[in-house]
DNA sequence: GCCGTTTTCGGCCCGACTGTTTTCAGTCG
């Protein structure tokens, strides 16, 4: 089934292929509007097809046109494809290198040669990148480090994309006759942000044939493993990676070793340690295989009944850190932690009227659909050119629209927001009059990474001075796999937070998904409530904020942690008093 | 490649920063 994503993907991808061809830049640039256009059809593709209007569309001139019909016709596009097969495939792998975009790659292609990651990295070490006009010792060493960035991230993925391949490999060996149980197992489990393999653990009487199964071509082709290499295979475990990104390693055991294996794969090192010296004061031995007393095992059911053997209330996977949850299990006061069905709205949500997919009612009636009560509305603020931010005119005809919904939809409430930006001065992106008419107000640093840290921690809390502040939005700025966080020290942040009554955001975007765990657990010990934001583009995205909350649960959160956890009355109460 | 109260070629989203330059081009948000 070909969907308007397809076809935007194929003209973003006819633009980056033009950029690094070096050919017209603005050619380019009609490429990725056409791919927005497509994207925001209000009206349906066929329709407009069958009606004669694609060339109706802003951005879709006579060849747009003729290509989008192509693509109805064809599947493909024959431009794309000659394109593609004219460009080396590694050329676009280099734009991931932070420091070089289009025209810097077109260059090193085209005076050293240079079309893959590999060789771009031969070329620093030898100095090759300073015969070149327009790069100095400065651009090589940014390179440089860009690429050292790249290579520590390798074979590293983030949590939701992990799950997805986790829960697939999972299904596929609960379904083999010979699996009794099998569970995702290692850090995914434990729920961390960033993590390098999928473990998964298996109880069967015959392992030889259910480790063979994961390496099997048969697995591979039932779950489409794209350049799938076997690494280890005996009789109880077995690994194998694909994607050149993802690694799989399965354990299996016998039944009885179920929930001790399921423990030790699921770690963390720590968590294991302090677990083991526990069951040796008790009496026991902790072992991969089953606890044990004296050498006679004891019988556990299942991973609860192993840490009550030793005294425990069952602590959930994601508190596995080593982080006093062996002292709380003790004493019986861990956390009830935060469950999706708590979220009751949504904050920072985008519209099209800044860098947003979809409309203000279509994201209205997407939250409305999935069971929400509320919806806080967070555009980009007047700065934010390159994300088309909200004027003071377009502020005024976004709020009489979101009136009109609130009339239309007596029993939701939408909230009217804002991301300002937080300028380097520490100034909200509006004057105080504007900034207090909304409802809420998120401050965002979106530009000016490059500050120290005093001065970086000194500029937002300056913005956290500001009266009208209400939330604090993706508070450590970090793109994992792709950019680290700007240099802040978020103790004094928190400490404010908790002093002006400043909510600070947990962004669920599975890129961010900051702030991060163990900033969380602080913000907790210092009673400042975290907002879990989907920072939605899209209405898909509104989905992002329950989606994460394994994420956040790991930060020992509870529902009365979370901000939009509170019903909207709460949240009135909430805005009246602020003001 | 698109677009036009500039009707058909010349411009196309803004501003800061950085590094390589002697006046600017590329990148990033």
């Amino acid at each position: 089934m070909m969907s308007k994503h397809d076809l935007a993907h194929l003209f973003n991808q006819i633009g980056t292929l033009l950029e690094v061809r070096g050919e017209n830049p603005f050619k380019a640039r009609a490429y990725y509007k056409a791919a927005r256009s497509v994207e925001t059809l209000e009206t349906d593709l066929d329709e407009l097809i069958r009606n004669d209007q694609l060339k109706e569309v802003p951005g879709f001139g006579p060849a747009i046109t003729q290509k989008i019909l192509e693509w109805k016709k064809t599947g493909t596009i024959g431009y794309y494809e000659e394109l593609k097969q004219a460009t080396p495939a590694g050329l676009l792998e280099l734009l991931r290198v932070p420091g070089l975009g289009p025209k810097k790659v077109a260059v090193l292609a085209s005076t050293l040669q240079i079309t893959s990651l590999e060789m771009l990295e031969a070329a620093c070490r030898e100095n090759k990148l300073l015969t070149v006009p327009g790069f100095g010792p400065k651009t090589q060493a940014k390179i440089a480090a860009g690429l050292e960035f790249i290579r520590e991230h390798q074979g590293r993925f983030l949590w939701m994309q992990g799950m997805e391949w986790a829960l697939k490999f999972r299904t596929a060996l609960a379904e083999h006759p010979a699996v009794s149980e099998v569970e995702i197992a290692g850090s995914l489990r434990r729920c961390l942000p960033l993590n390098s393999r999928i473990d998964l653990v298996a109880a069967s009487t015959h392992p030889a044939e259910v480790t063979t199964f994961l390496t099997s071509s048969e697995l591979e082709q039932k779950l489409g493993l794209k350049d799938k290499a076997v690494t280890q295979h005996t009789e109880g475990e077995s690994t194998i990676v694909f994607q050149g990104e993802f690694e799989v390693h399965l354990s299996v055991v016998p039944p009885a070793a179920f929930p001790a294996a399921l423990c030790f794969h699921t770690g963390n090192e720590g968590h294991l340690q302090a677990l083991s010296k526990r069951a040796t004061e008790l009496g026991y031995q902790l072992q991969p295989d089953g606890l044990k007393k004296e050498t006679t095992p004891v019988d556990c059911q299942n991973e609860a009944e192993l840490y009550q053997h030793l005294g425990l209330k069952y602590i959930p996977a994601e508190l596995r850190e080593n982080c006093d949850e062996l002292e709380a299990a003790a004493a019986d006061r861990l956390p009830k932690l935060v469950e999706p069905e708590d979220i009751q709205g949504l904050f920072h949500v985008h519209t099209n009227n800044s860098d947003g997919l979809n409309t203000l009612r279509e994201m209205v009636e997407g939250a409305i659909s999935r069971g929400y009560h509320y919806l806080g509305i967070a555009d980009h603020s007047q700065s934010a050119f390159y994300a088309h931010g909200l004027s003071k005119e377009a502020l005024r005809q976004q709020w009489t629209e979101i009136e009109q919904l609130n009339q239309e939809y007596p029993h939701f409430k939408i909230f009217k927001g804002i991301e300002a930006d937080i300028l380097p001065s520490g100034e909200l992106d509006y004057d105080p009059e504007t900034l207090a008419q909304f409802d809420f107000v998120i401050g965002s640093i979106h530009s000016h990474f490059q500050m120290g840290e005093a001065e970086m921690t000194e500029r937002i809390l300056k913005a956290m001075d500001n009266p009208l502040l209400t939330m604090l939005g993706h508070p450590s700025g970090r793109i994992l796999l792709s950019r680290p966080a700007y240099p802040v020290n978020l103790e004094p942040v928190i400490e404010k937070a908790a002093e002006k009554g400043i909510i600070i955001e947990f962004n669920a975007n599975p890129f961010r998904m900051d702030l991060d765990w163990r900033w969380c657990l602080r913000a907790k010990q210092r009673g400042v409530p975290i907002a879990i934001n989907p920072d939605a583009h899209t209405v898909e995205e509104l989905d992002l904020a329950r989606l994460s909350i394994p994420v956040v649960r790991k930060g020992w959160l509870e529902k009365s942690d979370v901000f939009n956890a509170k019903t909207t009355a709460q949240i009135l109460a909430f805005f009246a008093q602020k003001k």
